[in-house]
RNA sequence: GGGCGGGUAGUUCAGUGGGAGAACGCUUGCUUGACACGCAAGAGGUCGGAGGUUCAAUUCCUCUCCCGCCCA
């Protein structure tokens, strides 16, 4: 017998068994031929960042699916990592020099890269410990980090091959500038919001005929400054006449032409647009079609430029203002309206996204989109939900090319060389010592690539490709990659194209798309908002096993979560349930448990609890292996605490309790073992920390993170038994019912009588007495019929049986009237929907015969309750 | 404008072609030899609205109204 505290204490065994299953190396999983791989490669976190719920959420459902398969006899992969997290590590550690008043320019280069691995070296584990308090079993021998040597190497490679296959150019194209960042992001980076702003109308006049103008509309007047020519729809009626004609664009006084193009929407303002082909996409489309040359009239600080003539150096809004007031002054202002549009920000610091001309580096899309749109539309790669892959299948069908270099110093370094004296560049692995056309010395490309390049080869660059490694030929391609649906373009996507491009394979088979955990008003957790909930301060409070097991029940595959304390300390409630369940066990175990015992000496109860228990193990197995994981959850709290606790452990003690034979007592402990011990294999990749507590109070031969999972076996599946117990259950809670309607409290006894003139079910209740009679403290006569029903008495009826609670001066009549009225009135709404199905023909026509069967089961046993009360109506009206 | 998700008990959410579920909250009664982070009993829902398919629809189909997200 042991002592065990009757509270759960998370904080004594969490880290116990965590250093424990490290140390021991549970969690590595090697090139083993005996075995079948199963790898999930998880996404790396910025290496400086810290363990968010939306970590927490992934992490969590990866985690479940390794131990399961783990268990599941697999050699299991989870293979860990970080991110370097190019714009958010370099500002953390440029915020940090600031704070000593030096600049990254200051420092130069070099030093300033030594800075940030510095930072890393410091930092960079914060999130892997993080990681380990939430008790995911990664590998953690493998972890890697995407500016590691081997996944620098696999960049380099990529860079290189993608560059010679002329799927990498360098040109001078629209990109979109953060003036924060100082740097290009892509378009996926930049967030659309709707902002309320103006739309300014403008009269740009006519050269010939200067008294003569059209209307332009524009939400950014500072751009004007730039436009080279004035658009409008060729089919529209109103500007056929003046397509050809030359403007002069006020202020700057340059002639820009009329032009017409299908892109113009007649309907927006007044039909006439602005060209400004240096900052504006579309614009910069439509002088590409056209012919027309750029202005570019704002720097990379988004001031204006020596272009803008007199407005040279100011700031672009400050430069808005005054181009509309030296308007108001030429008197070309037509009117101002409001105007709602949205605006693009940068995803990092929100900043207004300025588009613009540069010379960048780019990845050709469409060539590597198109086996990737392939791989998913004919289900190599399948998303679940399935609807996902409709999201992933429309962004891809229109992906833009990807702009891919960042004027940023930390990240990998664009692997291209020039000369710095004729116009030869290359691409190498290594620094060539001269320009192989003349000689003359070169230099590396300054910029770096985006974050997600090296991101995109995250599945494979971690198992040594492109080295033929053994783990490439084992773990690849990924089973299944499990990740939220707010990076399905930023990362996804580019894995897949990555992958097929360069391993000729699918980086991985399954993507499980989750949502995002939200606060309790369902508001996006943010860190502008505070309304972010730390994750490590939940597992300090309520232990690692109850915020996992929180935030996979109440929620379906790819919806969002929303966070809520009250549900978190409903877990911590179950984890102390099943703590004194186990507690009980424990207290009362014999020294000697039985291995085996033969089926015919085992209860009815013994058998119930192993027929739920295997269908448990069954529905859990089927949930998990389909990654309904709130399902599987539910199904096992529901047997824990409604089955297991609420009625076995109930029935068993008197057996413990010495009631019976100390034989029937080692069958009673035997049965409790074994559901307990199997139930905790069930539960353990939800909660591993407390049920390898408790399977090591049980059973101290291995971690359970080595038992095999249990196996479904249908020979203890019986229905029989299970709606015998129905039987029992259903009449004990009518007694109780009874009881507690008429104040009977349970610790007083009392007697009852079950009417029924079905013969087996007489049998059972009559073989099962002691039942009722513990779970209702009711001692119980089976009769066929009952003569003189007492006057002063409670009745009711469940499962068809009539069920008479004799209480000699406790029936108040006038209340009992109203109780059996109540009852009366339920049992014939039901009794009515079931009798009129019954009288339909076609229903018993065409509806199957087990439901038809049903119904009228249904109805003998409504009819069996009706007749009681309206018989104990009579009777109390006398 | 296009796409997606959601609208079920007071709240947060599961679920299902055949008698509406859970958790929390609420009411009542309980120091029942595991647990008050507990036990027992209960109240509470025209399953957003309209139509259709079907013997049968909360579930499938169409339309419609709200809410949220993504893309342009």
């Amino acid at each position: 017998m042991q002592e065990l505290s009757k509270q759960y204490n998370p904080k004594d065994v969490e880290d116990k068994w965590y250093s424990h299953w490290e140390k021991n190396k549970y969690f590595s999983a090697s090139v083993d031929e005996n075995k079948e791989p199963f790898c999930i490669v998880m996404p790396p976190p910025n290496v400086t960042g810290e363990l968010h719920m939306g970590h927490a959420l992934d992490c969590t459902l990866q985690d479940i699916i390794i131990r399961f398969k783990r268990m599941q006899g697999y050699s299991a992969l989870l293979l860990p990592g970080t991110d370097h997290a190019g714009i958010a590590t370099q500002a953390k550690v440029e915020a940090q020099l600031a704070k000593e008043g030096i600049t990254k320019h200051q420092l130069g280069r070099e030093k300033f890269l030594e800075r940030v691995w510095q930072w890393k070296e410091k930092y960079g584990s914060k999130i892997t410990k993080q990681l380990r308090k939430l008790g995911v079993s990664c590998d953690w021998d493998r972890e890697r980090f995407t500016m590691d040597e081997g996944c620098s190497r696999a960049v380099k490679e990529v860079f290189i091959r993608l560059y010679k296959e002329g799927l990498i150019y360098r040109g001078s194209y629209i990109i979109n500038w953060c003036p924060k960042c100082s740097t290009t992001i892509s378009d996926i980076e930049v967030e659309h919001q709707e902002q309320k702003g103006k739309l300014y109308y403008f009269k740009y006049p006519f050269k010939d005929e200067p008294d003569k103008h059209l209307i332009i509309a524009t939400t950014r007047p500072e751009t004007m400054l730039g436009d080279v020519a004035v658009a409008v729809n060729p089919h529209d009626e109103r500007y056929k006449e003046f397509i050809g004609k030359t403007l002069i664009l006020p202020l700057v006084e340059r002639e820009i032409p009329v032009i017409a193009d299908e892109y113009v929407d007649p309907d927006f303002g007044t039909g006439c647009v602005k060209i400004t082909p240096a900052h504006d996409p579309n614009d910069f489309e439509m002088a590409r079609r056209h012919n027309l040359s750029s202005v570019k009239v704002m720097d990379e600080n988004a001031r204006m430029t020596e272009l803008a003539g007199r407005y040279k150096g100011m700031d672009r809004y400050q430069c808005r203002k005054q181009v509309v007031e030296d308007l108001k002054q030429l008197g070309l202002v037509e009117k101002i309206e409001e105007h709602t549009h949205a605006v693009g920000s940068c995803y990092r610091c929100s900043t207004v996204i300025e588009p613009m001309i540069s010379k960048q580096w780019f990845v050709r899309m469409k060539p590597l989109a198109e086996p990737a749109i392939k791989a998913v539309e004919e289900g190599k790669i399948r998303f679940v939900p399935d609807r996902f892959s409709k999201i992933y299948l429309n962004w891809m069908k229109d992906v833009r090319d990807w702009c891919i270099s960042r004027q940023l110093w930390w990240g990998h370094r664009i692997p291209v060389y020039y000369c710095t004296q004729c116009d030869y560049m290359t691409a190498e692995i290594e620094k060539p010592d001269k320009c192989q056309k003349c000689g003359a010395d070169v230099v590396q490309d300054p910029d770096v690539l985006d974050t997600w390049f090296s991101s995109a080869l995250w599945p494979f660059s971690t198992l040594g490709w492109p080295e033929d490694t053994p783990e490439m030929k084992y773990f690849y391609p990924n089973d299944v990659l499990v990740t939220g649906r707010d990076i399905i373009f930023f990362w996804v996507a580019r894995m897949i194209f990555s992958a097929l491009h360069h391993t000729g394979q699918v980086p991985f088979r399954e993507v499980l798309v989750h949502g995002l955990v939200l606060d309790a008003q369902g508001r996006k957790m943010s860190k502008s908002l505070g309304n972010g909930v730390d994750p490590l301060e939940m597992i300090e409070k309520y232990g690692a096993d109850s915020l996992r097991f929180m935030l996979v029940t109440g929620n379906t595959p790819g919806n969002d979560l929303r966070f809520h304390f009250e549900r978190l300390e409903g877990v911590r409630n179950f984890a102390n349930k099943l703590w004194n369940a186990s507690r009980f066990v424990l207290m009362n175990l014999s020294d000697e448990i039985l291995n085996e015992v033969a089926h015919d000496e085992l209860t009815l109860a013994d058998r119930w609890i192993l027929s739920r228990y295997h269908s448990t193990v069954r529905e859990v197995t089927q949930h998990l292996k389909r990654y309904e994981f709130g399902e599987a959850a539910r199904s096992l709290y529901d047997f824990i605490w409604g089955e297991f606790c609420d009625w076995y452990i109930e029935l068993v003690k008197p057996r413990l309790y010495n009631k019976t034979t100390p034989h029937d007592r080692r069958i009673a402990e035997h049965v409790l073992l074994k559901v307990l011990k199997g139930t905790m294999k069930l539960l353990h990749p939800f909660m591993p920390f407390i049920t390898e507590e408790i399977w090591q109070k049980l059973d101290a031969s291995e971690s359970i993170m080595l038992a095999r999972w249990p196996e479904y076996d249908d020979e203890f599946v019986d229905l029989n038994i299970e709606n015998d117990m129905k039987l029992i259950m259903e009449i004990t809670t009518g007694i109780r019912h009874l009881r507690a309607e008429m104040n009977v409290p349970l610790g007083k006894q009392a007697e009852a009588v079950l009417i029924t003139q079905d013969k087996s079910i007489e049998e059972t209740l009559n073989s099962h007495k002691d039942y009722i009679k513990l779970l209702s403290n009711t001692s119980v006569e089976i009769v066929e019929e009952m003569r003189g029903k007492p006057e002063q008495a409670a009745v009711s009826a469940a499962a068809g049986v009539e069920i008479i609670l004799p209480l000699k001066g406790l029936i108040d009549i006038e209340k009992e009237r109203d109780r059996i009225l109540k009852q009366l009135k339920e049992v014939e709404k039901d009794l009515n929907r079931v009798q009129s199905k019954l009288k339909n023909d076609s229903f018993l026509a065409k509806a199957p015969a087990d439901v038809v069967e049903k119904e009228r089961k249904k109805h003998q046993e409504f009819m069996t309750k009706h007749n009681a009360l309206k018989e104990r109506m009579k009777l109390l009206e006398g």
